[in-house]
DNA sequence: GTGAAAGCGCTAACAG
DNA sequence: CTGTTAGCGCTTTCAC
């Protein structure tokens, strides 16, 4: 394997001088460079990235956490990361759970032992006495580069910076779309705890705010997953009476639910109205076209790697907390409530129509592109 | 940051005796090595990487190329590459698609040029002539260690081990599976190029060795997405005509394929039987549970990792084509054909029931537990 | 069994 | 603008 020396035997140059072409580049000769790079070509040399690493504390490896590897929200994420770091010649080490569900613990030891120069946490799960969020924040204050990707972080004086979408406000709004439409037992599906705990809150706000009893005994616990969905649903054949909505964690959650009623015959919206969030690829694709909160991934991704890439540069030296915007996509999934008659204003409304009629292909659907990798955000910073 | 020397001082041996309990840890007294394992936890020492990586060629990373994140059977993969090496003490670096749906290229380069210590690949497509497979021989004919997880490396002279699963063998199984219960009208989906050629020819041989007619209306392109089993269900449904069975390239689209169906009010498996391949976690969570050719995804997982760690600690230097077995698991998806009535040997056999009976939690059901993780495999070795 | 020292390949500071 | 040189932190001879 040639060296930098071999090069610059080759070039009939000092290595410092190959160095300079390397890098920056600056203060060579045209010349020069070109007999420099001349002599690269012919020796096929690559610059041995360890030697690099010790000289300049730089491993040019950034490290991104994942809670799971299938969900498609994630996909989506990692592509926005990559969109980032690629360019900027940084290679993207993928970090998935291992089989105990946690990803990072592994991650933190590499970031604090000069593995990687970044990492972009994505969090399923975050709170102050979780170990691994304490270890993160020891991190951050001793100025590693990291970056959160994902709500709920506990602190207004972050050792990081928090990249969130605000799904609470698109949750509301599409609590608000349901109510509209009649419905008055709205189920939840998903898990109690962690992250997406915000979500769940945001739909007992909305209850309330809506003078809507909460039931205990329509809040379905579950994981995030297809599966937990199908089987939340399930569930929901074992029972007497059944609610007339169901508003999912997550869109996996939503379509695994789908699936299940489906499988039973439970026709979608005309008897049950779902509601799912991210709005992964297949939340359009799958019959009928799910009805979710729309989160901007790939922004959320670019956005969380721009910050990083700013502080291991040393461009950036503030933290923010930045949220993205987050909006109420209506597809067809979504329906006026069985039996419903609208009593409010004199708008007649789709929701008056019988339901045959409603559900399949609507119009009240939202024009997606517009939210397609937007970039608004509300931002509230800190300095150093 | 402390460093060696900082152990060595402290301790107050020579960096070289620091280093000897650090690696073997051979020819150290007690005494001495107890001391400087005192430094070290006091000091918080943790050995540079990159230093390590410098002098001894080692980066003690190894990567990982997935076709797809999202598919759990790459999930499995995953997992079982891990248990081999989380202990030999290296860090896995998960290498995903990128845009351009290739994830190899840039992981040839980071293997090549020493960020990593090995790479397995997961083929979705192989060929010879293929730029990636090209550049991926090259290096194992230089040494470099590779492995391949997946089916259809053409040579039998290959410069890196392979390992597969029997998936032809399986499909064989399913179709004959399907023959029996009356289906004559079975479709393929799936790409019709590929690494799951295979699965497309398997499919043909079966009907050839059946004496039924290929029809190429039978034969559905598409991806190896839910979505894409979604999609070619939906086709389906343009038709006057539509098959009895459908044999699915993976169980992602076999039961985006189940969704499109049940949508539509078609009951499987009375109206359509339906057969996966990989046996993934969901597979045996949806209703109709799915009939699929199972593969030891995470057996495959270990075996490539502990090849690619003998190669890496040169305790390996011959190449093996390696093909674990897989087996059909009937479940509740595959039923008789519509109107099929046995014509065959006296066995009357579930199918001959009425269909309305069937279908829904049958007794064919292999025991799973039997396969899950077995090591059964047929081998082809080649000394280096 | 332990210490001393060479050098892995590179960057950066300094001299010319 | 280019050459020389000193390490980065570690492993690995080679003496003792």
């Amino acid at each position: 394997m040639a060296s930098i020396r071999d090069v610059a035997r080759q070039a009939e140059v000092a290595i410092g001088t190959v160095s300079r072409v390397l890098n920056g580049g600056s203060h060579v000769t045209d010349l020069t460079r070109q007999r420099v790079q001349k002599a690269i070509k012919e020796l096929g040399y690559k610059p041995n990235p360890a030697a690099r690493a010790l000289r300049s504390n730089r491993t040019h490896l950034i490290a991104l956490t994942l809670p799971e590897l299938t969900n498609p929200f994630y996909a989506a994420i990692v592509e926005g990361v990559r969109q980032v770091f690629e360019p900027a010649d940084f290679r993207l080490v993928l970090c998935s759970p291992n089989s105990s569900n946690n990803a990072v613990p592994q991650y933190i030891d590499m970031l604090a032992n000069r593995y990687i120069d970044g990492l972009i946490v994505v969090f399923d799960r975050f709170s102050a006495a979780d170990n691994n969020s304490i270890a993160l924040f020891r991190l951050g204050r001793k100025g590693f580069p990291i970056v959160a990707l994902g709500p709920g972080v506990a602190s207004d004086k972050p050792d990081f910076d928090c990249i969130t979408s605000q799904v609470p406000e698109g949750l509301k709004e599409a609590m608000q779309h349901l109510v509209e439409m009649g419905h008055r037992e709205i189920a939840y599906f998903g898990p109690l705890k962690g992250v997406v705990e915000a979500r769940l809150q945001a739909y007992r706000t909305a209850l309330a705010r809506h003078k809507i009893k909460i039931a205990d005994s329509l809040i379905f616990r579950g994981e995030t997953t297809l599966e937990s969905g199908f089987s939340r649903a399930e569930e929901l054949f074992q029972r007497q009476r059944r609610p007339t909505a169901i508003v999912a964690v997550n869109d996996m959650v939503a379509i695994g639910a789908m699936m299940a009623l489906q499988e039973h015959g439970v026709s979608i919206p005309e008897e049950m109205s779902i509601v799912g969030i991210d709005d992964i690829p297949l939340a359009s694709m799958v019959h009928p076209t799910l009805t979710t909160v729309f989160q901007p991934k790939e922004a959320m991704g670019r956005l969380a790697a721009e910050r990083l890439l700013g502080r291991i540069e040393k461009r950036i030296n503030s933290f923010s907390a930045i949220a993205l915007s987050s909006q109420l996509i209506v597809r067809e999934s979504t329906g006026p409530a069985p039996n419903f008659r609208p009593t409010t204003n004199g708008q007649p409304s789709a929701a008056s129509a019988q339901n045959e009629t409603m559900g399949k292909r609507r119009t009240l659907k939202v024009e997606e592109a517009a939210f397609k990798d937007q970039g608004n955000c509300i931002q509230r910073q800190r300095a150093d």
